[in-house]
Parts: C-alpha cells; structure tokens; sequence
DNA sequence: ATAATATATTCAAATTTACGAATATGAAAA
DNA sequence: TTTTCATATTCGTAAATTTGAATATATTAT
C-alpha cells in the first residue's frame, strides 16, 4: 500500500465527520439511537417534515453511515456501525455535556404518541387465535 | 437543570464536530499532534499559505479546540484537550483507515527542512558556556 | 525610528450547502 | 386499477462557507 500524504488522509478521514457534524443529522442518529426506525418515526421524534428528513437521510445513507431496509411501505433505517454513536457521545463530552444528558435521548424506547409499526405495533386480535 | 430538547443537545454536540469536519483541519491538527507547533512550522508541513494557515486556525481557536501562546514573534498552538485527537482516529477507523497510517502522521518529531523555533532550535554557542 | 519577520484580519468573489416547494416512486388497500 | 399512504427525488434560490488577495498588527533587529 501506497504511503498518502497527510491532505489525502485527512480528505478520508473527513467523510464520516462531515457527514455527521450537522446538528440535524446528529438529531437523526440520536433518534435512531441502537435500534431502528422509519421515517414516520423520525417525524414524531424530531417534529420536522418528511421530506427536510429524507433529505438528511439520503446524506447519512450516501456516506455509507446509515443502512435502509424496506418492509412494505415502511422504510427502516440503522446504523451500518454503532460506533457513530460513540462519535457523538466524545464531542457531546468534549462540548461539555453530561453523559446521561445524551444517553437519555438516544432512542430505545417506543413513543406514545407515534403511530409507527414500532411505537404502535398492529395487534393480533384475539379472535384469529 | 432544565431538561434540554434533542434539538438543542444535537445543536451544542455539533460545534466540536463542525469545527473540525473540514479536512483542512483535520489536517493541521494532526500536524500539531499532541505537541505545540508555530504557524510557520504548519506552513512547512502542510506546504499552504501562511494566511489561510491562519484563518483555520481561527476558526479552531473560536471553537475552543485550540489554545495559542504567543513567544516573541512565534505564536504556539496547541490542542486544548488530547481527546480532539481520538475524535479523529475514531473517524479514521470508521472511515476503514489503518491506525497506523494515521499514527505516523501525527506530529511527535521535528522535519528536517523546517526552521522553526522547534525543528531548528537555536544552539547556544559553545564559547558562552 | 525603520526594517524585517511572524502572524492576524478583512473583504469580496467563488463555491458549496441548506431548505422549501413541488413532484415522483413504490407498496398496499379499496 | 384507482386511491392512499410512506418515502424519495429534483430543482431553484437563499444562506453559509471557502478561499485568495490585500493589508494590518505585533515583535525583534538594526
């Protein structure tokens, strides 16, 4: 392997930094947190409109950070790596914020008040058992 | 305290993460390292411009990354927390880096072609001991 | 003082990025 | 097959960022 100069591995290594350094984006992750989660999903959790998130989406998905997963007319998103997570967690300690601070937003939880198949999971009726 | 929204916690997350997304920077802190380095020893291992050397170091200096100590007329710079480093390997790594060809290139030792107070540092002439 | 050296700052043009609006696609339901 | 629902994409413009050029400041040497 070709020794790269330093502006070569720098480049590299911005990817995943400058992917993730948006405020917006690093709501997205917070909110998708260890699990998965669906865009409708994301819109209860952050309040933003569909599109404006699939837009961040298609930035996550294009620098190989996020990984998608259709199921019907849902489309599921996670973490290729959850080490991004742990990126987000140094700066939050670098910029001065209490760990649980942080760990109390990522999402591993259903919301009450989503309707997503995850939040609000179809029941079986009782009858068809 | 008060218990802050995902999108303000995301919002102050992102300010070490911005600041040092940009490969340029990436770039002059590796080339800083763990040590202290003069503007002019950022020109000679980064062969670029002395004031664009100087305007990314502003932008690091507002974002509380870097820490300068001016010397007659050198100014020394210097990461204000060693973390800011591993923030930057974790990238690497995540960006499918060999460790090694990020450690080689963080700064620890003086370039032969550079003058700088640090590389070439003054002798004292032997007949004034 | 004046000159020389190291570094900082300002400004404007160029480039990039963000964001809203509109619209497209793909899957399931009717 | 039409409608509906979840999500994706495209496009134009606004806004932010980058970067080069010029210049300013601070310190030391003469």
């Amino acid at each position: 392997m070709k020794k790269q100069s330093i502006t070569q591995i720098s480049e590299q290594i911005s990817v995943p930094l400058a992917a993730i350094s948006a405020p917006q984006r690093i709501a997205i992750l917070l909110a998708i947190g260890t699990g998965e989660a669906c865009v409708c999903h994301l819109e209860t959790a952050l309040g933003w409109r569909q599109a404006y998130i699939s837009q961040h989406l298609m930035a996550l998905r294009k620098a190989d950070i996020l990984q998608d997963r259709r199921e019907g007319r849902y489309v599921f998103y996670k973490l290729r790596n959850a080490s991004f997570l742990d990126l987000i967690t140094a700066s939050a300690a670098l910029s001065g914020l209490a760990a649980e601070s942080v760990s109390t937003l990522v999402n591993t939880r259903a919301y009450p008040s989503c309707e997503c198949p995850q939040c609000a999971p179809v029941l079986i009726p009782a009858n068809s058992l």
